[in-house]
DNA sequence: TGTACATCAGTGAACGCGCGTTCACTGATGTAC
DNA sequence: TGTACATCAGTGAACGCGCGTTCACTGATGTAC
């Protein structure tokens, strides 16, 4: 039975916003044809009319869902770019570490993505360019020089590690959980705040560093 | 056909190394008990003899893929335990990112610990406190005092989340994965060489901090 | 030490099951006249 | 605008396949005497 062009359209939407949900939450394996077809309201048939496999549909939808993740986090503060701060909060919390499905797509598949194929891989890995890339900027905000760049992917795979590893303490040791979110949202936060290299006292000697005992 | 004890517990021992090598390779989910038992010498029969069901193989394989991993590096130097700036190099190198199947279990298996059952996520939790513990110890060598357990797990964090992203943009992106290791290797290195708090000014005002500009 | 037998690690066929994908079919939509 | 028909999104049964697990059976080992 042939359908309107208006409604395909949402058809193909709701399969996309169905698998994005379904894979952050159960991963790619995780999760069936058919369940993602009921949960978008049709049967597995369909789906490749839209698809022609599994695999398209999970490159799309991993897209969607890091997309939809920065665009909540971008514009929770209606307008202007978040705070390095702002972003650690939203990202390091204990409700994006409850609520994997409409939450960060790279945390969610973080150790799979390596075993996925070459399209899913190359979205994801635009995914973490993207995010390094607005933590950079937000990490320039701050008085901080230099190495912007270097502590942006450092932070970004703190951020990833964190809440994967938040997420895989919580049935066993729920407050090591919690201690993990804080600890990590402190420590990248004082990243942004002042240099963590080992500066040489304003007027003494220059190289050695790091072992000295003041 | 019955054999020798000690050939039994050969078995045993081949089967555990067999998944604890293919599961960080695969992921738990990405292997099946037919080509673990093969790879151990044995039919997929055997294995039931040894365990109840691959979830009990799995969670004792995992234990030794993290002992193992430790033990390695702990080891290298013989006796002493290894500095931050030695364990960095360990873990967060090409060598490690390339071999999954000997690495670090934790980092193996990030994303897909929160969706493991119980026994599994209660040993790869212990894992991470083990890790965690040990880096604390290697931060405590150097003079920065005070929150050396906020900055062990934070480092944790990165290594494990560094690896796993190392991994996940290698096929897509060889130089952002290599970038990804000499990044968290620099500024986590920076972590235990002097304190990232903004520190007051010797003798100046004591409150505000953080914005600063000398 | 030698014999009789119970044990049990390992074999391989078979189980039910859910997976991703295919396909003949349906029938309302969209289009050509 | 009205009619005739081709299109194609969606249905649901069926496909082959590999999975984890079970089980009757084998036969050398380990043990009791």
């Amino acid at each position: 039975m042939r359908i309107t062009k208006e409604k395909t359209a949402e058809n193909r939407a709701a399969l996309v916003q169905a698998a994005a949900r379904l894979f952050r939450k159960h991963g790619i394996d995780g999760v069936g044809v058919a369940e993602i077809s009921k949960a978008a309201g049709l049967t597995h048939g369909a789906l490749y009319a839209h698809f022609p496999s599994k695999e398209a549909l999970a490159a799309e939808a991993l897209s969607h869902g890091m997309a939809h993740g920065y665009k909540a986090m971008a514009s929770s503060k209606a307008g202007r770019e978040l705070t390095l701060a702002e972003y650690l909060e939203f990202y390091l919390s204990a409700a994006h570490r409850d609520n994997p499905a409409v939450g960060c797509a790279i945390a969610a598949s973080a150790s799979e993505l390596g075993r996925q194929d070459a399209a899913i891989s190359a979205r994801l890995t635009e995914g973490f360019e993207r995010l390094v890339g607005t933590i950079e900027r937000a990490l320039q905000d701050l008085p901080s020089r230099g190495q912007a760049r270097q502590r942006a992917v450092t932070a970004v795979a703190a951020m990833v590690g964190g809440i994967a590893m938040a997420r895989a303490t919580q049935k066993a040791n729920p407050a090591l959980s919690d201690e993990i979110l804080v600890a990590v949202r402190r420590v990248l936060g004082e990243l942004g705040g002042e240099s963590v290299e080992p500066k040489p006292a304003p007027a003494a000697a220059s190289g050695a560093g790091r072992r000295k005992k003041p």
